[in-house]
RNA sequence: GCGCCGGUGCCCGAGCGGCCCAAGGGAACGGCCUGCAAAGCCGUACAGUCGUCGGUUCAAAUCCGACCCGGCGCUCCA
């Protein structure tokens, strides 16, 4: 059975799900206020890889990711370039698609839309203030958090100490400096939806609430998201379902930061780096790699260095893929996973979903179906390789064992320096093959002839 | 200030009481292969020690305390 950290428990635990062989998860997904950037890769192959290895594990898995469509800061950037909330959060949308799209992510089977929960979100505000937990001031409507049972369970903090910290509040209506907007009320020029507070537009914290609880329903099994979200976002959607009596994530995950030289990296500091140039200038295994190779709570350096370290581990594997393509491991071939391999993988990632150990496992493999291979020992390695294959599966790892698509010119080219190497005049094959490199092309001599790829 | 999380070889990064004189990847070096290279494969070396100082224990990278450094939250943030 899987093992997983449980933020709220401050420990690891078994995953108990709500219904055998089934899971729910709802991961935080972006504000489309801007392109993403590494960190939101990181933090969607992590659950990425939680999804798939749940479902090479057989579970039947509902994975729920939003889209914040409406907040202040896609008003903000609309203001600024003189255009609509609505055309920013499309324009960034659509980015951000592309990005998860490049790196391999499963799209979510729901992903549901602030801007389309309104109506429900409205109900909920109203549910709340009914039972005397949630207040209007002159700005919004308010939750009063000392109210609430247990706040602070997820920032591993009393109401006391967070009341402490909390920044004073400029308006000095809320009763207490932690209680959080539910409901916004509309300035002049800002999108609005109509509720009994007059217009205005729902808080941040009140979408993934309503949105989670509606689609997967009361105590579903796993929240998660970047650990930056745990307080005050993951806080304060539990507190408004604990205030509403309604049992709500069975098991919370934070996925750690990525780190460029050491430091944060974020829009906010402005070393801020963007996904879509990551996967358009790189293979963008190379970054489901890197993730693979840390673990997920900690956290990970991103840099053109590490970049280039995975890509090269990539090439590795694809090498391993390439030389094992004859194997056939399908169903019926009558070549099956070795079993003690393969538990011994299910045991490492049981253990908190370590793909770094996992990865060590993948890798030790190859090196032992490459001895196999070296004294022809087909039989030893097959086992091996179909394991592989089944890990890389539930890891979201494809390796590519496909020849490239080589222009006909560069094709010409190598067709002729053959010819000469025949010749034996190596004068001319060699400077057929520099015209090649320089052309991008990277010739690859072995016994069994020449093979052109991609620099 | 309060709370949380880290500091492991040249780099990235697992391990979190005995299986650790510490995995794996990258880089380095050597060999095989090659007309020569590159690629690929194989192998070797690199941490006598896991931020520092104390402590607990028969036993500590792993537990406890203090300190130093970095990150996160308490403010928009994955």
């Amino acid at each position: 059975m899987i093992h997983l950290f449980d933020t709220a428990k401050g420990a690891v635990v078994p995953l108990e799900t709500r219904e055998p062989q089934k899971v729910s998860m709802y991961v935080c997904g972006p504000t489309v206020d801007g392109a993403p950037h590494i960190g939101h890769g990181r933090m969607t192959l992590v659950f990425d890889v939680l999804r798939r290895y749940l479902e090479w594990s057989g579970y039947e898995v509902h994975h729920v990711s939003n889209v914040t469509d409406i907040d202040d800061k896609i008003i903000n950037r609309a203001e600024r370039e003189g255009r609509e909330p609505a055309d920013v959060a499309r324009e960034f949308e659509a980015l951000w698609w592309e990005g998860i799209d490049a790196i391999g992510v499963a799209r979510p089977h729901d992903d549901p839309h602030a801007t389309a929960w309104v109506g429900q979100m409205v109900e909920m505000i109203g549910a709340l203030v009914e039972r005397g937990v949630a207040y209007e001031i002159s700005d919004g409507v308010y939750l009063e958090v000392s109210k609430v049972d247990g706040y602070g369970l997820l920032a591993r903090q009393s109401l006391d100490s967070l009341q402490a910290g909390a920044r004073v509040d400029a308006n000095g209506e809320k009763r207490s400096p932690v209680d959080f907007v539910l409901w916004k009320k509309s300035k002049p020029g800002e999108p609005t939806w109509p509720s009994p507070w007059g217009d205005g537009r729902p808080g941040w914290h009140t979408e993934c609430v309503v949105m989670s609880l509606g689609l997967l329903g009361d105590g579903f099994d796993i929240h998660g998201g970047g650990i930056d979200l745990t307080f005050p976002h993951h806080e304060n959607e539990r507190a408004q379902a604990v205030a509403l009596g309604r049992p709500f994530a069975r098991h919370w995950m934070h996925n750690g930061f990525v780190e460029v030289d050491g430091e944060k990296m974020s829009k906010s500091l402005g070393n801020f780096a963007n996904l879509i140039d990551l996967v358009r200038s790189t293979d963008p295994r190379s970054y489901r790699l890197l993730v693979l190779q840390s673990h997920y709570r900690s956290p990970m350096e991103v840099t053109k260095d590490t970049i280039a370290q995975a890509r090269q581990a990539i090439h590795r594997l694809d090498a391993f893929a390439r030389r094992t393509a004859d194997i056939d491991s399908s169903p019926g071939s009558g070549i099956e996973p070795d079993p003690a391999l393969i538990s011994k993988f299910r045991e490492v990632m049981d253990g908190d979903l370590n793909t770094a150990g996992a990865m060590t496992l993948v890798f030790q493999l190859v090196r032992t179906v490459n001895q196999s291979l070296d004294i022809d020992d087909l039989a030893g390695a097959e086992p091996a390789v179909a394991a592989v294959r089944s890990m890389c599966q539930a890891l979201g790892l494809e390796l590519n064992d496909e020849p490239e698509v080589v222009p006909d010119d560069i094709i010409a080219m190598a067709e002729e320096r053959e010819a000469a190497r025949a010749a034996r005049d190596f004068g001319r094959a060699d400077s057929l093959r520099d015209a090649i490199t320089g052309a991008g092309w990277i010739l690859d001599d072995s016994a069994g002839g020449t093979t052109i790829r991609r620099a």
